[in-house]
DNA sequence: TATACGATCACCT
DNA sequence: GGTGATCGTATAC
């Protein structure tokens, strides 16, 4: 019984898998140092008719990877200095994603291993701290995230209540016209994350 | 080939 | 509230 996220579970509807990663964690390994922290905040972007997904456009060497065969990480550079994580939703030929934009009870795995120690100090409240804090970056594009090597996604603890769901405006897409008004942002309440303890 | 701008962040007033 | 950093991508020429 593994806790790695299987294809099936990115190959469903992209507005319920922004919700279902809440609570998830988050896993990144790299130079023999292991990272896992829980989701708190996602994003979706749904097909070409979603403005504010890059795939609005159509098809480009950018967009291929969304339209791709789902769970595959869409890592891309942003504003010249930053990248941003994406993990691709819905069938093959459909573009879609979900952004991750929020972390939270960030763990480093000790040396010893199967034993966790808690990172405090730093909020990974935002894209661009996540990639860069877990050192994500271009050459992550494409990533098969169900094969659980580099980076993967596992299982929430606990189940989420919907009331513990947050629904929003996503952010820093005014340009998408009407598509700015969609709820499509996802975060977990203050309460449910105190739940979660540490 | 040239240009405009972005799914951000840190720092300023 | 506002702005600069900094470069890949899309689009125009």
């Amino acid at each position: 019984m593994t806790k790695i996220l299987p294809r099936e579970f990115y190959s469903r509807n992209t507005l319920k898998i922004a919700r279902d990663l809440l609570g998830c964690f988050l896993v990144r390994e790299h130079r023999g140092k292991t990272i896992r922290a829980m989701i708190t905040e996602t994003e979706a972007y749904h097909g070409e008719d979603d403005l504010a997904c890059h795939a609005s456009r159509g098809r480009t060497p950018r967009t291929e990877v969304m339209y791709g065969a789902p769970g595959h990480a869409y890592v891309y550079m942003i504003y010249g200095m930053y990248h941003c994580l994406n993990v691709v939703t819905e069938r093959k030929d459909f573009p879609a994603a979900v952004l991750i934009r929020e972390l939270a009870n960030i763990e480093r795995m000790k040396t010893n291993k199967n034993e966790w120690e808690k990172i405090t100090g730093i909020k990974l409240d935002g894209p661009g701290k996540i990639c860069k804090f877990l050192q994500i970056d271009r050459k992550l594009n494409k990533l098969d995230l169900a094969k659980g090597e580099k980076l993967w996604i596992e299982k929430t603890a606990q189940n989420i209540a919907k009331r513990d769901i947050l629904a929003s405006k996503r952010v820093g897409i005014d340009y998408a016209q009407h598509c700015r008004e969609y709820l499509w942002r996802f975060s977990l309440s203050a309460e449910a994350l105190a739940k979660t303890g540490r």
